[in-house]
DNA sequence: AACACGGCAGCAACCGGTTCCCGTCCGGAG
DNA sequence: CTCCGGACGGGAACCGGTTGCTGCCGTGTT
């Protein structure tokens, strides 16, 4: 045990001060910059703290007022390609911004949603992020709201991004995009191309971006004085596997349409793979469209029609108007435009 | 301006305290749970709590000493696939242990890179882990052997997953997964089939990852006695775009080849819809594989054949060896296996 | 009835920083 | 030579918690 120095490591600033000779306070001083420190003293201070190899603890620095902030994100699922790139539109402004970045998945489990949100105020986080769809009930609302206001108090702030909002009052930030609009668009397209009888390969019901955009779905129909079968309707979540699922029972059943419309490009990918297992083609002889545009979309075969999301900006924003916030504007509302881009699934009926 | 309290939020111990009538404390013990208190001044202080939202300073008790534990993980882009299911592997593991994570991504640049390990060290991080291969050069050792002795000297820990490793003695746990092995085993899968010339879509040449993934490629020739062509192998990097520029450049030129492996499942994709594009059919005309299984190869048409790498397994080991590390076994390097995945892209040579 | 003991609460020190406030020392001006 | 002011450094209070130690008070024992 002849070890010396950075036994343990972690020295502090008293140690500096001790090998400078001098005390913490202008050792302090000397790191912070702005107070004048005569260049002798300047001198010996970085040298012991080259030679301690010493930074200062950000924690302490942060109990006395002068941290780096930091800004929480709480999502279901990393591995989602839109997630993540919401993901990196978060981490990037907030970069950008001067903030670190905690993130925390929750697995879909509300509670530790709760929870989370929870250790994020005690974090004294300066802004916390709620992202992805959920089911609008009366104990969501309550239960965000119960985030809200008590992040709020706390000088905090939460942000529902793409989420149900609350009700008015709440002191939440809110970032959406137009799930319903895209929806209608696409389906128009596809409609207009003379199909008759689209499947929508939906996500889960109570779930509200599903629940957007079969309201898309359904009103663009209604808008040309269709009514669909209900039969049409089918749900089941936003995965591959979902998509692959429902798309294989449709077909056993016998179930007749001529073009898929899927609530998302996952789900899409896993119609299109049971299309081809059932020796269909797509789009000879039924169309396909999906929704979100991940990069992917462009490389199934046939490149996906779908609905861009500006899922990058998305989180973008949520971290500028969070943090961006004044006194003036306190409560932000932003929807998001979305547009459809076509490419090569979806082709005129017969 | 009648707001009564939680005005600027943020209560105090002290404030939570002084509303229960006893000293912080006893707050503070209450609060915690373990020392004797009497069960008329834990209600009071219960009492206060709740009507004040008090939650204690995450930070102020991590100065104390008794902080949530905080780890960090760098990456280069949270968007690609096999780095988000690293991340989600690294977020659910630290999580099952009691740790807050945080994430940056350094898009690429290495003096970022450099910077974010020094703020975890002044954050306390418990380890800081790295992700995605990079150019092995001795500027690359340096760098990374110093920012492990100064994490090492602080209490923390360094933990390459992904990464060439440094040179003995340096206080580092590295994590890796098989490139080369993978390779080999896929590239010969290839050649089985009867193909002669396999063109190679690579990665940067100086990448580790794609260097590893080259020399499976090459190795799996030799061992048959085979020397590829040097025109086939082509460098570019690790995205989509990459491998839809490089294979239309290879198909422009003319060049010969019955087979083609890609670096990635992104590359992979990219190349199919280039070879699609030139109205080649897959594997009718030429066979395809990639790297990586992320879930999207099953959708790409014809489904990938490809090699599977455990990638959310390696994110949760790299948290795991690094905070299960003890003074007895200081220093792991783990080498992960991979195999390959048989699908339908990959068919006998005509 | 005196005493010992243990349960419970508070004071004060500490964690590792920052910063206010004050004292010293220096040089230049009158 | 004295006076004044500015540059510079240190002591101490503070940020918001935790915890060792001390002491009070009530109760059970002899």
């Amino acid at each position: 045990m002849t070890r010396k120095s950075e036994d343990a490591g972690r020295s502090t600033i008293r140690d500096v001060a001790a090998r400078a000779g001098v005390s913490a306070s202008t050792v302090s001083r000397v790191l912070g910059g702005v107070y004048p420190v005569s260049s002798a003293t300047r001198t010996r201070v970085m040298r012991a703290v080259r030679d301690l190899d010493y930074v200062a603890d950000a924690r302490a620095k942060a109990v006395a007022g002068v941290g780096t902030p930091t800004l929480a994100f709480v999502l279901e699922d990393i591995t989602g390609p839109s997630f993540a790139h919401m993901a990196h539109g978060v981490e990037r402004e907030a970069r950008r911004l001067g903030h670190l970045c905690l993130v925390c998945t929750t697995e879909g489990d509300v509670q530790h949603e709760v929870e989370f949100v929870e250790m994020m105020r005690a974090q004294r986080a300066a802004a916390v992020i709620l992202v992805g769809g959920s089911a609008d009930t009366p104990e969501y609302r309550e239960r965000t709201r119960r985030m809200a206001d008590s992040l709020a108090s706390a000088g905090s702030r939460l942000v529902l991004c793409g989420r149900p909002p609350l009700g008015p009052g709440a002191p939440v930030t809110v970032i959406e995009y137009d799930n319903e609009g895209g929806a209608y668009a696409l389906v128009a397209h596809v409609l207009t191309q003379g199909h008759q009888r689209v499947l929508f390969l939906g996500g889960a019901s109570d779930h509200t971006t599903a629940q957007g955009r079969e309201r898309g779905y359904l009103a663009a129909h209604r808008a040309r004085g269709l009514d669909p079968d209900p039969a049409l309707l089918r749900h089941g979540d936003f995965t591959r596997d979902s998509g692959h699922r429902l798309m294989r029972e449709a077909l056993e059943q016998g179930l007749e349409f001529t073009a898929v419309v899927a609530a998302t490009d996952m789900v899409a990918a896993g119609a299109l793979t049971a299309l081809h297992e059932a020796g269909l083609s797509v789009p000879g002889d039924v169309s396909l469209a999906g929704y979100d545009d991940i990069p992917f979309a462009r490389d199934l075969h046939p490149a996906l029609t779908t609905v861009h999301v500006p899922y990058e900006e998305l989180g973008r924003l949520a971290v500028r108007t969070a943090l961006g916030r004044t006194p003036e504007n306190p409560d932000e509302h932003l929807l998001l435009g979305t547009h459809v881009v076509v490419r090569d699934s979806v082709a005129p009926a017969k």
